[in-house]
DNA sequence: TCTCTTCCGTAAATCGATTTGTCATCTACG
DNA sequence: CGTAGATGACAAATCGATTTACGGAAGAGA
């Protein structure tokens, strides 16, 4: 049938002249057997090219090299921007990567609303993506007692070990002292109104910051279900009304469009003008005219780290604490005061 | 153990006072059983919330209800923009979706490279996109014996039914005309240097219609290694050299950042000096300023052709022939003459 | 009444691996 | 020489479902 690997373990025991027992000892590492035997089966598996059926063996011990990704993408996401994420996409690439290199697979699970009679799927383990206040996807794995991770942190239980934090409040941090050091005085904040950790770490790190270096606050919550026009509207308002401000951080990569369109609109340059800087890095960070500043949050270290978390959990050790992913400031032109056009490129 | 649905198909003919075999014909409708016991053993099930456990299912019939989908995704990825496609991240949600409505769930296969051993995956059948020249993905699966549905035409295959194709050609005409209905003259196109069939068949539609309506041509190819420097350096070129475009289709989304930025360092601006439109929507189009035309290929309905297709082909079926998607012509400001900047918005 | 169908349902084999329990064979030592 | 203990390999049970092949009961026809 589609069953990769046709060589089965009584092939390769008949061509070694040993039982299917004595097989999977030897390439399992298992019983005892004499070495030299081992070694002659290994060999034998090697040039049959046998791989064990993981369906088979996953029946019998539970265990089926098959890992759960399951994203924050909403459930009508069909429609345009809403799931267009490159954090996720590369998260997703270097998690299916990360997971290979130990020969476990990596499953997508679709979004929430049709879960609710989630299909028993052949999972070992889940990583659960900036899990949000009362987590429908937490609740699910838990109640099927499927071994989780979550990158971020879970808001609901903050000290959860299982987990891949970003020290978001270090990365707003570094932001704000950037575009200080680049002369900025008056800083705004573009945050998303979400209810994950992630939202609520920026908040705080800026109202900390900004209090202890005496400046105005200029948070503006914006609606993750309308990234674009929300933006949008904040950012006008923000510069229509009042002293405006001379720099802003954008905290969700949704909010870039909307944001570098309100700019233009009102007749103003980044960066002579306004400063902008963003918390995720992406290709829309990247890709904007002029390119902006943004803290990478290295989701192929996240990946790199979930999956060594996951799978010390399935052993059933002891967490080792949570995991933090350092990010990387990347400077470009959006930040900088003497804009030189031609070095247009991209940092690192 | 992690075994999603706890209860066995013993717990469930337990309870209804049936053997183990009675349950199973019951609920998959094989065997001949009275229609009465059959509603009554299907209650009992329902009751006590049965999911038959895939690995199992999949041990004996060979089926296991989870679907492989390949990208062509590059080895080495891990950098920056190689992977940040948009379109492949709505792919790949729409793709998990279509395949979930009726059970399967859909594994991420990770780069070719090192998948040279590939692990044998409990795979029931593949969906390869966009594949190019003597694709290795295509040449593991058929040598693993792995049903496949391509998304789009396999280069050296053109005329198997087992795929789902856009009308490319028809997609370049559409966009060519567009352009020329606003006016442009010389339109130029940036094209892939791949080996798709899908750079072919943009290359060989260009060639077609400017023969046809005497326009000169503009093809430039560009490498998708160096998508960024390749488009900017091209579409520099072409604005400095001779009688310069005033309009160009990016043939790629990937192209669309250096285009874009070579336009800016030129002094031009878009649409007023250049029209600019794109054969692949998605959100560097989008979020582009201005926002650019662009042809959404409607990743979600290829997703459902394709779950379509291969469901069919599992089930030892005819082909019904290639399935064509037709693509949808966003039109936005990059495109039009009179650029109305306050209703900026995003088409659709 | 006896046989021949038909109808329902079940026991048992099967998928491919892992794990448990058993059984020779060999070694060591009193 | 006999026995306890170690060693190396294997037979059989198992995981949870599907599939095949069979058997008992009821109904039909002679």
């Amino acid at each position: 049938m589609a069953v990769a690997g046709r060589t089965t373990i009584r092939d390769v025991a008949a061509a070694a002249g040993v039982s299917p027992t004595t097989v999977s000892h030897a390439l399992n590492g298992k019983g005892r057997l004499d070495p030299r035997t081992r070694a002659r089966i290994q060999r034998t598996a090697e040039r049959l090219g046998y791989q064990a059926n993981r369906i088979a063996r996953g029946l019998r011990s539970g265990r089926y090299g098959v890992q759960a990704l399951w994203l924050p993408i909403e459930q009508d996401a069909a429609s345009s921007d809403a799931l267009t994420l490159d954090y996720y996409m590369r998260l997703a690439s270097a998690m299916t990567k990360a997971f290979f290199a130990r020969g476990d697979v990596v499953m997508l699970i679709p979004p929430v609303g049709s879960s609710e009679k989630l299909v028993p799927v052949p999972t070992d383990g889940a990583i659960v993506a900036d899990p949000y206040d009362n987590d429908p996807r937490l609740a699910v794995l838990r109640r099927l007692d499927i071994p989780t991770v979550t990158i971020e942190r879970n808001p609901v239980d903050p000290d959860d070990p299982w987990c891949v934090a970003s020290d978001t409040g270090h990365h707003i941090e570094t932001l704000l002292e950037h575009l200080a050091s680049e002369g900025a005085e008056r800083i705004a904040l573009l945050v998303p109104e979400a209810m994950g950790a992630w939202s609520r770490e920026e908040r705080q790190a800026y109202r900390t910051w900004s209090s202890q270096h005496g400046r105005d606050r200029l948070t503006r919550p914006v609606s993750m279900r309308t990234p674009f026009a929300g933006a949008q509207h904040a950012v006008r308002a923000l510069l229509l009304a009042g002293p405006r401000p001379d720099a802003i951080v954008i905290g969700a990569e949704r909010f870039v469009p909307g944001t570098m369109l309100a700019i233009a609109e009102a007749g103003l340059e980044v960066p002579e003008d306004v400063l902008v800087a963003v918390a995720v890095d992406g290709n829309l960070a990247r890709a904007s005219l002029p390119p902006l500043t943004a803290v990478d949050l290295q989701p192929e270290q996240q990946a790199y780290a979930a999956a060594q978390l996951l799978w010390r959990r399935l052993d059933g050790e002891e967490p080792p604490g949570q995991w933090t992913v350092p990010g990387i400031l990347r400077v470009r032109e959006s930040s900088s005061r003497h804009r030189s056009r031609s070095s247009a490129g991209r940092s690192s």
